[in-house]
RNA sequence: GGAGAGGUGGCAGAGCGGCCGAAUGCGCCGGCUUGCUAAGCCGGUGAGUCCUUUUUUGGGCUCCGAGGGUUCGAAUCCCUCCCUCUCCGCCA
């Protein structure tokens, strides 16, 4: 969330970025709501000192005096006690409304709607150009009985799938491979939680707005799943201040992630791109409130990602996320969108996203600066590698006429040394 | 799942109705001492929020796992929840 303080003082600047994210707030509302909250709460401790000052008199006064005293003191405490549950129900209210405020988007951010809007800021490679009808990613796999749907829909219904043989190999090559290159960066490997509270949720910002999306457990245990590492790495240290010296923490972390596709009914409905579960390697970056910093970690978290596409030699292109396809947390993102020739376009494979101190606010993740002062701190992240697009980029581009798959060099060795996946099959 | 113990400042740990935002030790910061280092000595050292002050400063309120309750007054008593530890059971 944003500073109360930092909405106060621009409330231009924070209704302005809502609009350009194409968020409806009640600011008004926020503000008024604020004011009253305020303005209450220095009554309250004006009348709380009285209450005080009076109970410590008690206690000094002799004890043939303190029933009497007492007395005195009991009619006053209704009145606090009424002034208490006032102020109680509009600091919850205020937190409502706080939650849902967005984070006000960087200039560079694009103006637009949806991701029809987003601009490109980077193209590598050109897309390859087949001497044969290329298959998608289903018929490759299929062809050579790496992949079931129908017995997975049997399992666990629509977009789920099992992958069989190489195939699976294949997605445990990739995801090894994109943690180990992280980890010789000098990134933290962690195996975390994927069932969550809610509080993590609400402290990345994915609740409250998000609840579609994701899984819950039923009422006896309020866990949710999570969609991506990110929500409990990110959260690994809410609550704490952290030592200035400590930072940036460099984490990276291998998880399933979980997502209920709601509302997406019809929409890819073929194949592995959108599906309800997969597995990812996610970047997590935490460092000191600087923008600078901030702004050199984006690009650092964006270069990891291009670096594994690079090895894989998957032609990709960077998109500048537009205000309107931003979430609410972001102050930017950049999309890295992998060719995928059987949609003959890009798809999203990467979202490299930083928040400022957003998500550090609602985690009350701080650290303590070298001058002393506590601050919250800056949060980002992005996709390393997740498994069931990637696989998609992969058997589709790098499909041969024979029905075979090459491999590219740097994940050979995390496949036996073959260079070819799948036997010939034309 | 059953029985018990406990959650206090960066850490350890005392406090078990008012003198407690909290002893003591360690750590950390500053100073003194010292050829350098160590040891020793002195002082400082939680967070949030509001008010005051040009800055320094001073002061109010809130926070001792979370939430509720009892009381004039709660870290201390009661209830619910969360978490940790020990023993038993079950199990990967």
């Amino acid at each position: 969330m944003l500073d109360l303080k930092f909405i106060r003082a621009h409330a231009a600047a924070v209704q302005a970025g809502a609009a350009k994210k194409r968020i409806p707030i009640d600011l008004d509302k926020l503000l008024e709501v604020d004011a009253r909250a305020r303005e209450l709460s220095g009554r309250l401790d004006v009348l709380r000192a009285a209450q005080n000052e009076a109970s410590k008199a008690i206690g000094k006064a002799p004890p043939a005096d303190r029933a009497k005293l007492a007395e005195l003191q009991k009619q006053k405490k209704s009145e606090l006690k009424i002034e208490e549950d006032r102020f109680a129900a509009l600091e919850a209210e205020l937190q409502t409304l706080l939650l849902r405020i967005p984070n006000v988007p960087a200039d560079d951010v694009p103006e637009g709607k949806d991701d029809t809007e987003n601009v490109e800021v980077k193209r590598w490679s050109e897309p390859r150009v087949f001497d044969f009808g290329p298959k998608d990613h289903v018929a490759v796999a299929e062809a050579q009985g790496w992949i079931e749907f129908d017995r997975a829909a049997k399992l666990a219904g629509s977009r789920n799938y099992v992958l069989r043989g190489d195939l699976s190999l294949l997605e445990g090559a990739v995801m090894r491979f994109a943690l180990d290159r992280m980890v010789a960066k000098g990134f933290v490997p962690l195996t975390v939680p994927t069932l969550v509270r809610s509080e993590a949720m609400v402290g990345t910002g994915y609740f409250p707005g998000g609840e579609e999306q994701a899984y819950r457990c039923d009422e006896r245990d309020d866990l949710v799943l999570v969609g991506t590492a990110e929500v409990p790495v990110t959260s690994l240290h809410s609550g704490e201040i952290l030592a200035a010296k400590d930072l940036p923490l460099r984490y990276v972390a291998l998880s399933s992630c979980y997502r209920r596709e709601a509302g997406t009914y019809g929409k890819d409905t073929r194949g592995l791109y959108r599906v309800h579960q997969f597995q990812k390697v996610e970047q997590v970056v935490i460092d000191v409130a600087d923008e600078a910093t901030s702004l050199a970690h984006h690009r650092e978290i964006v270069e990891n990602a291009e670096e594994i596409l690079v090895a894989f030699e998957l032609p990709y292109r960077i998109v500048n996320v537009c205000g309107g396809d931003l979430g609410a947390p972001q102050v930017q993102k950049f999309d890295i969108e992998t060719w995928m020739p059987s949609r003959k376009g890009y798809g999203e494979t990467h979202s490299a996203s930083r928040f400022h101190d957003y998500q550090s606010r609602r985690l009350s993740l701080r650290y303590r600066g070298e001058d002393g002062v506590v601050r919250f701190c800056h949060t980002l992240n992005n996709t390393v590698a997740a498994s069931a697009r990637m696989l998609i980029a992969l058997l589709e581009n790098h499909q041969r006429a024979d029905g075979t798959v090459w491999v590219p060099p740097p994940l050979r060795a995390y496949l036996g040394g073959r260079e070819t996946l799948g036997r010939q099959l034309a």
